[in-house]
DNA sequence: TCGTTAAATAACGTAATGGTTAAATACATC
DNA sequence: GATGTATTTAACCATTACGTTATTTAACGA
């Protein structure tokens, strides 16, 4: 909705780690020290980047004995989605103009490709 | 498609004005200058989010005398868009549940709300 | 060639980001 | 209550990001 919201969004998805994470999580929810298991970076390191995944509403932390559980929420995904939209048409525009342009090149047979 | 494109797609993203210079792009080429307008910001800092945008492959540029007009391109965009897709049954599913959740509190009439 | 305009680059300051190790906290078990 | 395990917080460091002003480059027109 805000753009404050959106903002938080995707500067919690601009970070590789974070999005491992949050493909990891799309298979279930796990503990913290499981989660960090593929990376090679400490604790703390992974802790933080959930606090800030936590922070964008992306994902939701519970309690089981020593362990803090995280799920993901993938609702703020969708306002990114609705962001998007407004520019599908500028893409699939630039998509059709490609494939007019393969069509003419696969059309002009062997001759050399001078597009225009 | 590779995990460092989408990476420089979305760290140009999660920034308000490059949004905002995108947006303005959705209506048509431009200037710099004209670019700068909305924003209580240096010409330089513009050309520097202008050149992130660039890098992204979110813009090109070409000159028209001493203008450098802005194109938006918004190809970059339809990856982050596919990137998302993966996710979508997650953030439908859960507004399933709001919905779930809407209409039980709204079948309860006027008693008193206890999810749960 | 000189002056003007549009934009980029240089040099710089500051704040945010992403990582580290060491210490603290929370819970379970003995 | 002491010990072990999972996680967070504290303190720190290096790099990047984002802004500024001053200078430079590029293109035009008198």
């Amino acid at each position: 909705m805000t753009d404050d919201r959106l903002n938080s969004t995707l500067s919690a998805l601009a970070d590789p780690t974070r999005r491992a994470i949050l493909a990891r999580l799309a298979l279930g929810e796990t503990s913290v020290a499981e989660l960090a298991k593929p990376f090679d970076m400490s604790g703390p390191a992974v802790s933080r980047h959930l606090r800030v995944l936590e922070a964008a509403g992306l994902i939701t932390r519970s309690r089981d004995a020593q362990r803090r559980p995280c799920r993901l929420n993938a609702a703020p995904l969708a306002e990114v989605a609705d962001w998007l939209e407004r520019y599908r048409l500028f893409w699939e525009a630039s998509f059709d103009r490609l494939e007019d342009y393969l069509r003419e090149v696969q059309s002009r047979g062997g001759e050399r490709d001078k597009p225009r």
